[in-house]
DNA sequence: ACATTAACCTGTTGGC
DNA sequence: TGCCAACAGGTTAATG
């Protein structure tokens, strides 16, 4: 599904939407229109304008208009970013392999022909503008070991689900927290509060290489743990059965004997 | 203030 | 072969 690394693929494939007139809009579905924004108030905001810069906080991609305003561009786990009939990603885990047209939620015409259509068959994703990029914690790419330590690792609440909050740092889906919590050898039912400053800095090193990893490799469905993510499914480390839970509202999967419970 | 849970969406999968 | 329940997870609202 889209995470902050497909996301930032969509971000740089919009780069080619820059600079460009915008002819018309297509925001037919109101439900993906988020908050109070219109149809209407789209075609205001962007018709005759054109977008100057791509910006992206977490999984929200945001395109600046020469106008001032701000279009903001959420994915869902199912959604895919189609400028001028090419897409960034081939593969979306979870999502459907077809690509039907039909799923079209947005799509911006340009005046030069071309256009950039939001593709998602299960309408979780979402258009809205001026998004307030003020709800969203600093990016996971980004963010400082101190920022996490301040901010992530606090309270009582499930580690995996501190990592899964957004408004404390963007951009980490399911199966990114999977991986580094595996990598990093931390239950992900560990108190987000109770890490010792080596499984901090353990937990900011994976977190890194594993962003690192799944942009070069492809996405996030491309970590080591990936293939196993399934009932059953035995650790790639050492062999044992995974533990499948329900973890933070997500299914989550990790190894009993190098991610053991509250070390 | 913080933590938890459920609901939203729908294409795909697997069991009967 | 067809039917149907279960499942996937990002986000948000509601509840405790």
């Amino acid at each position: 599904m889209p995470e902050g690394v497909e996301i930032e693929y969509y971000r740089r494939s919009s780069e080619a939407a820059l600079g460009r007139e915008i002819a018309s809009i297509e925001a037919d579905d109101a439900w993906f229109l988020k908050g109070d924004t219109t149809a209407e108030a789209l075609v205001d905001a962007l018709e005759g304008e054109q977008f100057s810069e791509a910006r992206r906080i977490g999984k929200l991609l945001i395109l600046d208009v020469s106008n001032g305003a701000r279009l903001g561009l959420r994915f869902g786990m199912t959604g895919r970013l189609i400028v001028d009939d090419s897409a960034s990603i081939e593969y979306l885990e979870y999502s459907s392999q077809r690509n039907d047209p039909a799923w079209d939620r947005f799509v911006v015409h340009f005046a030069d022909g071309g256009d950039m259509r939001l593709r998602d068959p299960r309408r979780l994703g979402g258009v809205a503008l001026d998004p307030d990029e003020s709800a969203l914690g600093v990016d996971a790419f980004v963010i400082t070991p101190s920022q996490l330590r301040d901010r992530v690792l606090v309270g009582t609440v499930a580690l995996k689900a501190r990592l899964l909050d957004q408004a404390r740092v963007a951009g980490i889906g399911n199966l990114i927290a999977d991986e580094t919590l595996w990598r990093a050898g931390l239950d992900p039912a560990r108190q987000a509060g109770s890490l010792d400053k080596g499984e901090s800095e353990k937990l900011v090193r994976h977190l890194r290489k594993v962003l690192a990893e799944f942009l070069e490799n492809g996405g996030s469905h491309t970590g080591r743990l990936q293939e196993s993510r399934h009932r059953g499914g035995q650790c790639p480390k050492d062999g044992v059965e995974l533990l499948r839970r329900e973890i933070g509202g997500r299914t989550t999967f990790s190894c009993p004997r190098h991610q053991p419970p509250s070390r």
